[in-house]
DNA sequence: GTTTAAAAGGATGTCGAAGTCCTTTTATGG
DNA sequence: CCATAAAAGGACTTCGACATCCTTTTAAAC
């Protein structure tokens, strides 16, 4: 069994023509007679013929594929990203290349280099948490490869992007709590160098002052995590305790379901005692216990505008656009946790 | 912005030598002078040269990529599968091209094309729900192309496969809840063209029949999916009360879970008056209320299985090695829902 | 009957890398 | 001093598709 792909000139020899009245005869170019075409196309229908999509692109220096770079495919935010960007490449002809940098930094300057080796002809990057050194993408950036950064974005490079606004969406989770009578809010925060960290701490902030609530430093943990909950459960309890909590927004989702699990361990009531929203909306608030409320990040639609910018600027070429930066802002998803 | 990719061409134009002699020193020929060599390295590294990975395939006959075809990435599952993969393919010199066929087979057709079109050197198959005509995978097998089938295998296409224990899993399952003092269990199916569909069923009349149960085909009910549930409510309660059901085996943990919650809004009791166990585990069923006994589906090592049967394919070209199918076993993983 | 052009198709070069073969220069042996 | 070979590097070809340029045949025009 060995590779036995039919080419241009295997077509040709047999049919005795020439390879190039072969090509021309399938792309009804008028200098072949009706005739002519007919036998090559029913000629190679009947052999499969396909063209080598490798020799393609070495000849029209274009090769229709993407690159993705993401940092875990296994979360549903990131899957979600890949439809969304799948579904508009699809219909444009175009290929994607995904690479997971499994949020190593390695990793993901060895997938940066594949992409341009295999002459992509755009990347999507979202940049891992491990990545301080940002020279292989501007690598990528300086051979003339257009880039889009979507969620994980990377300052220092200017290029187009699309975020999701995670100040409003804290904002508009922590609101929510109060607006259904909470008083004394805990937030579980990422860490504080993540831009997703700080931000989403600094929504929590701007929405008690707002709704003229003094911010207690106490009533800010960092927790970001399952694992973490339950190893923070007893200190959370007696934070819990002493401060009358009865609302909790945590930074993500499985930890805000984390939390409700080791606080009905304790006999905690939710939403009735404490209530408790999330951040994400992935699958697993519909499947938690009660069902959670959260704020809904876009994945698909991230996806999907990431791809529409990168379109924007390969079905443009040397036009110069300005970079535009794409913000989603998240929207309340209530369920029965609050 | 333009495309600038430096050429072993554009490097001996620069350097003042023909391409075959930059070519040469680049790769350590011996005829080549070490002081030149030296030059263009240097050189080479200087501009960053990489040499052009669609150049290379087209003049090596070989991509060095594999192509997978996976139904939906954002199953667990699924994602699992990838990681398993991509770590051996990454060590011996592979990319993989991803596909998801959103579990169409038009997708899975046209997926299966272009991985055709640019001459993977492998294809890793997983085939949707919605594929009864396997004439796009044949063509691949005819083309020469090796393939392996994992976990939705195509039984008329002999190759290697990589297929957990679906008979021995949906044993284990239902003796679970028979030990656990079932009698009347539900099994809650996928389509029986599937493979697992009718594998799990079978293992769950194995299960009854080994512990001295009659089956009852009423208690088979079509059901695979979150939504298929909630529309199968009102049957399903009739059923259960009807017959008296005290256990339900899933076919998958989506399934379960969703019916767990169908059960607990219609005010019933798991695992006290009814227990149920799903397969899969995926991170959901430590999630679910309450966690999910279920049958944990080894995702990782699936990915590496087939990818090993692959690379052993590919790295012994020509010779004939008899096609080996690989049974992975799932194991019981309790939880509290039983 | 010759000019002219349209119709039909073939020959050649290119994309980038690299293997095969060939040429030039220099050193060594007899 | 010539023969021979090693050292060093260039020319040519191939992978597959296709665009550009070139050739042959035939029919129309004068």
């Amino acid at each position: 069994m060995k590779s036995n792909h039919v080419t241009l000139k295997d077509i040709a020899r047999i049919l005795e023509l020439s390879p190039s009245t072969v090509s021309r005869a399938l792309k009804d170019h008028p200098d072949i007679n009706e005739e002519t075409k007919k036998l090559v196309k029913t000629f190679a229908e009947k052999v499969n013929y396909r063209p080598n999509a490798l020799a393609l692109s070495l000849r029209r220096q274009k090769t229709n594929t993407i690159g993705l770079i993401i940092p875990e495919i296994v979360h549903h935010f990131f899957s979600s990203v890949i439809s969304g960007i799948e579904d508009l490449a699809y219909g444009e002809g175009y290929n994607v290349m995904i690479c997971q940098s499994n949020e190593n930094y390695q990793r993901e300057v060895i997938d940066t280099q594949a992409l341009i080796d295999h002459r992509v002809d755009g990347i999507l990057v979202s940049v891992s948490k491990t990545t301080r050194d940002y020279n292989h993408l501007r690598n990528a950036y300086d051979n003339g490869i257009p880039m889009v950064f979507f969620d994980r974005i990377v300052e220092e490079i200017k290029t187009d992007r699309v975020i999701t606004d995670d100040f409003q969406g804290a904002q508009i989770a922590t609101s929510h709590l109060i607006e259904r009578g909470c008083k004394n809010i805990l937030h579980l925060a990422a860490p504080q160098h993540l831009v997703i960290g700080s931000r989403r701490k600094e929504g929590y902030l701007k929405a008690l002052e707002d709704h003229g609530i003094k911010a207690d430093e106490d009533l800010i943990v960092k927790c970001d995590t399952r694992e973490y909950v339950f190893s923070l459960q007893q200190h959370l309890m007696k934070l819990i305790e002493q401060k009358h909590i009865d609302g909790i927004f945590a930074v993500n989702d499985s930890t805000a379901i984390a939390t409700m699990q080791a606080l009905q361990s304790e006999g905690i009531k939710i939403p009735d005692q404490i209530k408790v929203i999330g951040f994400g909306d992935g699958p697993n608030a519909d499947i938690a216990y009660p069902p959670l409320s959260t704020v809904e990040q876009k994945g698909y639609e991230t996806g999907r505008e990431a791809m529409r910018l990168l379109l924007q600027r390969l079905e443009n070429p040397g036009i110069e656009i300005n970079f535009s930066t794409k913000v989603l802002t998240p929207t309340l998803k209530q369920r029965q946790s609050t």
